[in-house]
DNA sequence: CTTCCACCTGTTGGATCCAATCTCAAGGTC
DNA sequence: GACCTTGAGATTGGATCCAACAGGTGGAAG
């Protein structure tokens, strides 16, 4: 029992590295990312790179092509509405299975996320704080399979989540927090069947808005090569 | 352009194999699988094993700790349920947006399955007729999300499908076979209400029949080593 | 000028060896 | 006798080297 807590291994480590380069939107969808590109920056060899790239294909933040490498899935506009007819489906249930077990402190957390939201201005934290809120709403669910999923379909439609607050429209994230305020005051009553009235409208607005942005599709999808943060390690060879 | 089709990459004929070996349940949940035995029965290193073990992770076939490596998921009983009840929820859209791109050819086929699954005797080929009856009826829908998440999902719940058809007790099937004819018949019609109506009526009755039968858990929680069929292959260099 | 083919380079896939970690049983201590 | 400690064996994690595949580039023929 000695330093396995502090000593992550270094596929993990990697793993941590790369889901955060490509949830704050550093890696892009279709971008490229070269198993050597990372290992070097992060001072290993390529074997542990591979494993965190499976890690995170597994968490729906890469896909594998066989001697083509991995990269950050882009989805066309019918895909993206499907996944978020399927959150419109199942974080309900996530909800509902969270719910009962929700301490009171963790509820005091959400809405002090609430409050962070209602409050800030900042475009980028708003979708830390965002995503904070609504999977911390689901700390309670007690069952792997179900939160993975969830969790996956965040993963996945966190880039055009991103792109489209950066679009500059008008700022309607006053709905976002009325409707954040129906579904925490329906979890505070433990009325689980109004909470996943209140979610589901919550996420089919937000489809149906997400859907009136065709031009979310047309840019990014040519295949860049991925940055990776220069983390550790100064350096660059040869 | 060579033999690219014909040499499947060793950790995808690894992968398949497994995957065979989980799904027909000769390595069932809570056995664990050492990479050195695969490799060994294989002819391989143990690298494209370890690929190979990711790769059905991501498919929810198998789950990795560190450092004690890879076993078949066991779930217990209020997983498995909430498991039934995400199936419940999220099929039915696979249908809805299967329906309309399905050929017919396609519903033929499906005619056919149902057609042996009525006829058929043999327990262990049910399951797998069933799972292809359903999963095909997904086959038009065309968005690789959901089409990975549904599969996942089949994917962990086939053990205990498998468990509790050879629990021997009434055999019930020609419930199924009902139930088949009516999601097939609302397919033929196009009518993707009914189908989604029927669909998650029969994924309900099942949940609730599983439920029911709480000794599927007790069992083979216990940590066994998985033996794997020795395949394939003569042969093997050197 | 266009098209097709061979080659070359960049990148991923696999094998072998070594290091780190876990498991578990034997032995010692209180 | 019960419990903790300490090893040895088993198993996974990582590094390095080599092989195989994809994509692009240049040249030659039409």
């Amino acid at each position: 029992m000695t330093a396995t807590l502090v000593t992550p291994a270094a596929s993990e480590r990697i793993a941590t590295h790369l889901r955060e380069a490509i949830l704050s939107g550093e890696i892009g969808p279709g971008e490229r990312i070269r198993q050597e590109e990372v290992a070097e920056r992060l001072g290993t060899s390529r074997l542990p790179v591979r494993e965190a790239l499976r890690m995170l294909e597994a968490e729906g933040l890469t896909e594998h092509t066989a001697n083509k490498g991995a990269r950050v899935p882009a989805l066309d506009r019918h895909e993206l509405d499907v996944l978020y007819q399927m959150r419109e489906r199942l974080e309900p249930l996530a909800l509902t299975e969270s719910i009962p077990h929700l301490t009171s402190g963790q509820v005091r957390e959400l809405e002090g996320l609430a409050d962070l939201i209602a409050a800030d201005t900042d475009l980028s934290e708003f979708l830390v704080l965002d995503r904070a809120f609504h999977l911390g709403s689901y700390a309670g669910c007690g069952t792997e399979h179900l939160l993975a999923t969830v969790t996956r379909m965040w993963n996945s439609t966190q880039p055009y989540r991103r792109m489209f607050m950066t679009l500059g429209g008008p700022d309607r994230r006053w709905i976002v927090d009325h409707e954040h305020r129906l579904i925490l005051d329906a979890i505070k009553r433990q009325d689980s069947v109004d909470a996943e009235r209140f979610l589901s409208g919550h996420i089919r607005r937000t489809r149906i808005e997400l859907d009136q942005h065709p031009e979310l599709f047309g840019g990014p999808h040519r295949a860049g090569r991925a940055r990776i943060s220069g983390t550790t390690t100064t350096r660059r060879q040869a």
